[in-house]
DNA sequence: AACTCATTCAACCGCTGTTTC
DNA sequence: TGAAACAGCGGTTGAATGAGT
């Protein structure tokens, strides 16, 4: 079968067959016309370049927009940006967005304008509260004795016990704890913060024009979801540790493991509101100190140094290559104890990795970048408003680049 | 002109979901 | 009901091309 790039004659034979047998039943191409190529490149060919009303050359400013609208909505579904965009292929979107997103990075510009990055955050809370309204709502319902104000971590698990739903991920960020802090935070600093469904780049960019702010607002869900994985592959990129096997990152629900570790880690030190919540809970010390690989790998990391995160642990021993399980949903719909088991055991003053403490805060790139971090994780019992102007620190800016 | 490095984009790959038998 | 075939998606790769020196 051959493969490459294809040659004005295949383009003829596979017009010509699609003309006499319609799209579809792309297998079937090379057994009627002799063409020797597979299926899937035929529809591929098809799609992203003989079939009619295709759009050619490069986008017009209407298209960036709408692009760049749909991506903060909906964020690495081409597919699905590609059906708003009639005579554009999915391939040439994403094409377009990686090298915009590069340029923009190179540039140090936010990924998205200012203005869209504020229509996606308000549409964002606004869907994430009336979800943790329903299940106040609910909780009244059910019992109208009980308290108005259910803590965080209750709630976040009530959520997804019931929303649970990778394609409306529910975020801590979203808990009316956040809104008391992030809106302070919005007005000093001129509104810059962003709550699309793709922020691996606001959560690691090199935005240089957020300069002050780079909120780590959740990617998207924890639990699984194209951003997510980027996010994994990203940070994983950005650590230096072995990432010689990516699809090892959204094939072994390690993205999971990793990303939600890592939301909470972040999350309990940059917000006031949630650190008051999450410093409740008695941590036991952990012991040892994860390795670059164990974060890699999932495996004896920061979660598996824990006693009681067998559920997440045992997310990883599947073998079956999708990402979300039927187990995981399983167990994600028992959620509830095992996230108070999880905050638990997640320490309030984090081990740093091996790769944190490298470079002692004297070398320049991501070593020293994240001292402030470091330092930071160390120090726990901070006062709030030190937490607030640790957040402010632009200690995320300048990382290394993601691509 | 020759070389290097960066960028672009067509094509591939691995995976998941759906349909068919 | 389960396996196989098919269709589609999103991430990645690498050849072609362009820009810079």
């Amino acid at each position: 079968m051959k493969k490459g790039p294809w040659t004005a004659a295949e383009d003829a034979i596979l017009v010509e067959y699609v003309k006499r047998h319609g799209e579809g039943n792309w297998n079937a191409v090379q057994k009627n016309s002799g063409l020797a190529r597979c299926g899937k490149s035929c529809r591929l060919r098809w799609a992203n370049h003989l079939r009619p009303n295709l759009r050619k050359g490069s986008f017009s400013a209407e298209e960036e927009k709408i692009i760049i609208d749909l991506h903060a909505q909906l964020g690495n579904k081409w597919a699905r940006m590609a059906t708003q965009l009639p005579g554009r292929t999915d391939n040439e979107i994403k094409n377009y967005w990686n090298t915009r997103m590069k340029r923009r990075q190179r540039a140090g510009l936010p990924i998205y304008p200012q203005e869209v990055q504020e229509q996606a955050a308000a549409s964002h809370l606004k869907q994430r509260k009336h979800l943790v309204e329903e299940v106040e709502q609910e909780d009244k319902l059910t019992d109208p004795h009980s308290s108005s104000t259910s803590s965080f971590t209750s709630i976040l698990g009530r959520s997804q016990r019931r929303k649970l739903n990778f394609n409306t991920p529910m975020t801590i960020f979203d808990h009316p704890s956040f809104s008391s802090v992030v809106n302070p935070l919005q007005n000093q600093t001129n509104s810059v913060f962003s709550s699309n469904t793709d922020t691996k780049f606001n959560f690691f960019g090199e935005n240089k024009a957020n300069a002050g702010l780079t909120l780590p607002l959740c990617p998207a869900s924890p639990y699984g979801s194209s951003s997510s994985t980027m996010f994994n592959q990203s940070f994983a990129a950005n650590q230096s540790f072995p990432a010689s096997q990516p699809n090892n990152y959204d094939s072994g629900n390690h993205s999971y493991n990793f990303n939600f570790t890592a939301m909470l880690g972040r999350a309990s030190y940059v917000f006031p509101g949630l650190e008051t919540e999450l410093s409740s809970i008695q941590t036991p010390p952990l012991s040892g100190t994860p390795t670059s690989s164990s974060y890699a790998s999932g495996g004896e990391g920061l979660m598996g140094a824990t006693s009681n995160s067998g559920a997440i642990e045992n997310s990883q021993s599947t073998t079956g290559k999708k990402l979300i399980t039927d187990d995981l949903m399983e167990e994600m719909s028992s959620m509830d104890d095992d996230l108070i088991s999880l905050l638990a055991n997640f320490p309030s003053a984090m081990p740093m990795p091996e790769w944190y403490r490298k470079g002692g805060g004297q070398s320049s790139g991501m070593a020293s970048e994240n001292l402030g971090l470091a330092s930071r994780h160390q120090d726990a019992s901070s006062a709030p408003t030190q937490e607030l102007a640790w957040a402010l620190e632009p200690c995320w800016n300048n990382m290394p680049g993601i691509c």
